[in-house]
DNA sequence: CGTTGCGTTGAATAAGGTCAAATAGAGTGG
DNA sequence: CCACTCTATTTGACCTTATTCAACGCAACG
């Protein structure tokens, strides 16, 4: 972990972190692929842009032109850190964690590409979560003075500018009914098919995929002791809904897991 | 509980829903009133115009020109309900809850008087919470879209409104840790503190006030069974923290209290 | 080839939940 | 005004679930 206060006039990066090792490219391309970077990337429908025509995703391209890239348990940002930007993760994984006065640690999400962090420091201008990469990851600095001066001018951005917003106070509260209402194996369950769910909206196998986080920091999201959950994954196993192997998991029934989400409380 | 669609096409109240019963007033006191509302609303600094000046504020005012009186029990929205206004609390107090597709309900909040509700239909157009009425309640309705399109023409509304949904998502963040990390009667003690807070923001006295809800809707916000809210509730009593008296509650050491939320757990 | 971090598993324990019964008030109808 | 009903709350006894504590396996890595 260390204290990091770049961003905005850090030097541009000229790679877009996709890229093969190897290949090589020309600085015009380069160029042009910075300058265009949201209205190619692919996964513009996933991120800010959204639904965007292209002559706004363009507009959103003119104030995107930083990328920074966060090595595997390094962070984004701690909580206390001055805001100035939001970043829409172009590769990789994260998780975003809250640390109590009494030092306790919840982790209050896991975002993958296409989504947006940082609108956690928007009301005081300084950071209330801290976020780190589970794997070697990149984002695209978007500074948000700019973001809002623009969301004046171009009404499709304003829009999704909100709705991006409302989609996390929805998606917390979703987080909520989970911690509070549900016992644990139904938290994994759910954990698991949000998972699913996300790799699917990425064009990855809803049913097979690469854990990146510890058990530890499932357990911690889902208010539950890492020891918790591995039990319920060897309970899973057993009942023969899920393969697990240490990070790799293989869901080999869906509905039965969602199935095991929905049991009535008694 | 009752389906409703009404709102914007609704007759514009007249009495504020304040004024004591007996009192008379000219129509055009009236009149003036509700044309200035948020100007001279005593729960300006707490609600939307936030610290805008008196020219913004009036813009506000314009589109802020229907209030909604909500019974005791009654709802004024339901998850599914079409998405058009924000509501901003004049007087009252509401519950925002969750239903989940097994019929699980969570209690996701508690909003009193200047507080923002209805953010959660903002994405979908639709809402996805329900709210009810705890007690008599007004409110004052917000056309979304103009709210939105006044935005774009007035800088401060706008970073008004982002900070107002920033600040739910970082509210969602604290019940997120409240839920995922801690025990029982740090939950309690968490949650009377926070009441205490608002109250006191409000004018009120910090450590004395009525409770609204039922021991149920507590437990259902906590994660926790009424029962055992009742529990923590005697054993506060029994520590000397807390004179509890149905709804009535005495806080006797705001210190101690506070202790009772930070104890590291073992 | 030991060390270290992560994961699994078992046994004992504690925290809350469940069930049940009693009480207290608020509101209702006579 | 009083008896009655209904709901909210409290409290006790018991039970379930998840946590705690501890041991061990495994793979990655210096």
């Amino acid at each position: 972990m260390q204290a990091d206060t770049r961003d905005a006039p850090g030097p541009v990066m000229k790679s877009d972190g996709l890229q093969q090792a190897g290949t090589s490219r020309t600085d015009e391309d380069a160029a042009a692929l910075l300058r265009s970077s949201c209205t190619v990337c692919n996964r513009r429908e996933l991120c800010l842009p959204g639904s965007l025509d292209e002559e706004d995703a363009a507009q959103v391209s003119r104030i995107v032109y930083t990328r920074r890239r966060v090595r595997a348990g390094e962070s984004l940002y701690q909580a206390g850190a001055p805001f100035r930007s939001l970043y829409a993760v172009r590769a990789g994984f994260f998780k975003s964690y809250i640390v109590s006065a009494g030092g306790r640690i919840q982790v209050t999400g896991f975002q993958m590409s296409g989504e947006i962090i940082g609108v956690d420091g928007i009301d005081q201008e300084r950071h209330t979560l801290s976020v780190a990469a589970l794997e070697d990851s990149e984002v695209c600095v978007i500074p948000y003075s700019r973001l809002e001066e623009m969301s004046a001018r171009v009404p499709a951005l304003r829009r999704q500018l909100h709705r991006m917003m409302a989609r996390e106070i929805v998606g917390d509260h979703g987080v909520m009914l989970l911690l509070g209402s549900m016992r644990a194996e139904e938290r994994v369950a759910a954990f698991l098919l949000n998972l699913s769910r996300r790799f699917v909206a990425r064009g990855y196998a809803a049913s097979q995929f690469q854990l990146r986080m510890t058990r530890e920091e499932i357990g911690s999201y889902l208010g539950l002791k890492l020891e918790t959950v591995s039990r319920i994954f060897s309970h899973m196993h057993e009942l023969g809904v899920l393969e697990v192997q240490k990070k790799s998991i293989s869901i080999k029934s869906v509905p039965r897991l969602r199935a095991l989400v929905h049991q009535a409380e008694p």
